[in-house]
DNA sequence: ATACGATCTCTAGTGACTAGAGGTTCAAGA
DNA sequence: TCTTGAACCTCTAGTCACTAGAGATCGTAT
């Protein structure tokens, strides 16, 4: 039995955003002492390494809370978390074309000036306040 | 002089938006008329395209306040908005770089299951639950 | 017994909007 | 001129996933 700092450590998760998650209902609430701290065991480890994992993957919160909830069904399919897990890849896809998109503009824009002119000059300030400079759409 | 749906429509903004960006001081309060409605003019029209576009390459509002700010003094140096400009495209890469990550690491667990089992057997809520079955760092 | 870091709950703030309530104004048609 | 109804007004609250801070209590090492 360890207390939150502890788990907080372990996982690399800071403290309130463990007390954020069991209120969010990711987390089962723990044990408590007798002085109302809270302590947790191997479970809730398990658990919040579950959850931090798919967080830094991008799965939201309400993705995360349905993979559990599949989880703990364990002869249910499992076609809804392949589901989640292709969305994600979608969206994680989608984003970066639009970064990609982003960058170029961003290139373009700031090869245009040296930065050493004075601001009426300025080729990025000339650019953002004219999208037909821009080469292509964003 | 148009009203706010006017300028909603012709800029792609919606209208709780442009109010949003009034009270952030980025636009200017507009004149109003006698029944305190706002109607706009060019400029109105013109600054709100600038913060649209720059919105839209991923600026922040208050990196835009500050653009704004150097475009009403010409005679100040660009420098900043270079550098402005410089920041988003490194925030920007960085964001691609780590998406990346993610793409991988999502591809390859979407793989594992074909999503015709029970969750029990599923790769996808196995890999999520132990990170060491993970590829790379993300 | 005391000190002090860790923990507790609760409220409020972040960024960039979005939604809704409840009321007023504008402009076009009868 | 009157009426209708879309568009407008302000204000509050909600979104997501936390983060920050206040003020009080707890746990543990000395």
């Amino acid at each position: 039995m360890f207390s939150i700092g502890e788990l907080s450590r372990r996982t690399n998760v800071k403290v309130p955003t463990i007390r954020y998650y069991e209120e969010s209902g990711l987390l089962d609430a723990p044990e408590r002492t007798e002085g109302n701290q809270r302590r947790y065991d191997a479970a809730g480890l398990e658990r919040l390494s579950f959850i931090k994992h798919a967080r830094d993957l991008g799965f939201s919160i309400e993705a995360i809370a349905t993979l559990i909830d599949l989880q703990g069904h364990p002869d249910r399919s499992c076609r809804e978390a392949t589901d989640i897990a292709t969305a994600q890849l979608l969206d994680v896809r989608a984003k970066i074309k639009r970064l990609r998109a982003l960058e170029k503009e961003l290139v373009r824009i700031s090869k245009g000036c040296a930065g050493d002119g004075v601001s009426e000059d300025c080729y990025v300030l000339a650019s953002l306040s004219d999208h037909d400079l821009c080469e292509r759409e964003h």
